[in-house]
DNA sequence: CACCTCGCTTTGAACGTTCAAGGTGATAGA
DNA sequence: TCTATCACCTTGAACGTTCAAAGCGAGGTG
């Protein structure tokens, strides 16, 4: 412990260069069998690790992710970026990278700190939550060239054929590699669900048009609940309270839904809370609060999402393959409430 | 964008040499004002920023602190960590300093995470959370004089006195810098608020002994409730289910309490749902949950904690000298449910 | 005048790694 | 025998920064 073990020392207590050392590390067929064992086994015993400052600086790669930590929303579906953090940080360190977090107030910030860390830290590339339609990070990022992955699909256009465009990396305009879960799977799971338990009027409460999660569980919900009734859909601000009115509302039209499927546990607690027995509610999430209120809800595999950020980032950073886009199938976790 | 700009750009555009760039950085007194304000235009001019990697080679500092993202355990209780990192990632940007996360399974696990970083990324400090009594890696990081903080007072040895202490950085066993959020006074002003109320039996649901935050907030309630009575008190493994248990176990007795105070907000939610009407319940950590069930709870100022863990980190690493351990107290936030 | 000090600046080396190029000895082909 | 090829290994240089030391005028002191 008294010593730093560099590539030196190994290198001395293996009778090598320091080339043949490193060659051990990075171009293993290079070196002779019997060469190569003695080597390993002065690593071994020395304990030596290789220094990734220096590294760095010879080769550019700093084996560090950025992610964005967000400050907690309404606290309800903050604990999904908690779990997505998590996968992130387990499955980046079997492939040789460490996340490093960042805080940004607005877009327009984070492209500051992207700025900032690139130089800095020479970051090996991104991974954004939260995309959103016309997304400025994704294209000041593309045009720079910065390998990144995106957890939700770029919603600047339409569809999931992102795959044909050609290439991620070359800073066109266009697609880049991305990982999502399939909204609109999750809700139509949940109106499938209802509908096997025999409701024949199944409303939906969302969030206002133009935000394309939200656009795709109504959807979800509108394919497979026979027609889409626009009577039978309100679109509100998400929040506990908003869930209420939106039920309260729905619940009171001549011919009611006998359940409601909600785009987010949020509105569905509040719709839980107002709604009379027998009534059906379903949230998206599973957050803690659905946990404890007993409400059915669409669970988003967080950690695999994560785990294939890594996949697709380090694809691209190692073979430089525009790697396909990732689309995973929620899963829906009944409980008393649906 | 083109080239990279580095400090031999700003030198040759300002003609001075590397070196006196190094020192309008990071030693500007040295230089006449005349010449640094040159070279800081010309900094600002190039838009360059000082490689990290090539300043840790030289200097031994990365400028990183490592937090360890653990599991979301109940999922209720999970969203405390989420604010804490988002809090600490804010805090340590203008401190100059960037927040790496790192998973561990266990405490042994851990420990070899910190050999790994702190050999490859020679990292500078460790932020610590959920310590406990005979802490392993307190002691680890304290024989090698790794500077770091815990969040969570030292369990190890008894009472706030770690001032006491000459240093923390000097590796001697004994106590170092710690950031803590008074368990006691959280539970306590939940007790007082419940008397103020007209409460006179006031019943607590807590963890087993021996986690030392559990024993502070059942501390809290007994000095506070009047008298410590066994017969008003509940241990059991944190959960909703535990809590309901709980609750309609205290509920049950002769004389039974008309108020609960309970050392976390899984258990106050368990115990709320059984709890008739009138019988106060209060949480800790005021989580989404509390939120939606409405549920009083304890806050605890996690920016704030976060904040001076950041402090107290970089004051070990910039000064030397061991700083004051950091008590910050609590808030009650008041709900329907007490 | 010789010498020292002070304020400011420059020069060479080093941190630990990998790249690019070169060296060496053995085997093979002409 | 000379040269080419090959498998393996070593040698300088470089990445961008800061440390340690030294240079260099201007001013002061004996």
């Amino acid at each position: 412990m008294a010593d730093k073990v560099t590539i030196a020392t190994v290198a001395a207590h293996a009778n090598v260069s320091r080339q043949t050392v490193s060659n051990v590390l990075n171009t293993p067929h290079l070196v002779r069998e019997e060469t190569r064992e003695r080597v390993r086994e002065a690593i071994a015993v020395l304990g030596y690790r290789a220094n990734q400052a220096a590294r760095l600086m010879r080769t550019g790669r700093s084996h560090l992710l950025a992610v964005r930590i967000e400050p907690t929303r309404d606290g309800i579906n903050g604990s999904v970026l908690d779990r997505f953090l998590h996968g992130l940080t387990e499955a980046a360190a079997p492939a040789g990278y460490r996340i490093l977090l960042y805080a940004a107030a607005d877009d327009q910030a984070e492209i500051a700190t992207y700025d900032d860390l690139l130089a800095t830290y020479e970051l090996d590339g991104f991974v954004l939550t939260s995309t959103h339609h016309g997304d400025v990070r994704t294209s000041w990022l593309a045009e720079r060239g910065v390998p990144f992955v995106t957890f939700g699909r770029p919603w600047g256009r339409l569809g999931a054929d992102a795959r044909t465009e050609p290439a991620a990396l070359s800073g066109a305009a266009g697609s880049h590699p991305w990982v999502d879960v399939d909204n609109a799977a999750g809700t139509a799971a949940a109106t499938r669900h209802l509908l096997d338990a025999g409701h024949r009027r199944i409303g939906f409460i969302g969030w206002p048009e133009g935000s394309g999660v939200g656009d795709e569980r109504r959807a979800g919900w509108a394919a497979t609940a026979g027609a889409d009734l626009p009577e039978l859909a309100r679109a509100t601000v998400d929040g506990v309270a908003e869930g209420e009115a939106a039920a309260h509302d729905l619940l009171s039209i001549s011919d009611p839904p006998t359940a409601l499927v909600c785009a987010s546990d949020s509105l569905a607690a509040g719709a839980y809370g107002v709604a009379p027995p027998g009534v059906a509610v379903t949230g998206f999430d599973d957050t803690a609060v659905a946990r404890v209120l007993g409400l059915t809800s669409v669970a988003q595999p967080l950690a695999e999402a994560a785990a294939r950020c890594v996949d697709l980032l380090a694809g691209v950073l190692d073979g430089g393959a525009a790697p396909h886009p990732v689309l995973l199938p929620p899963s829906l976790v009944i409980r008393q409430s649906a």
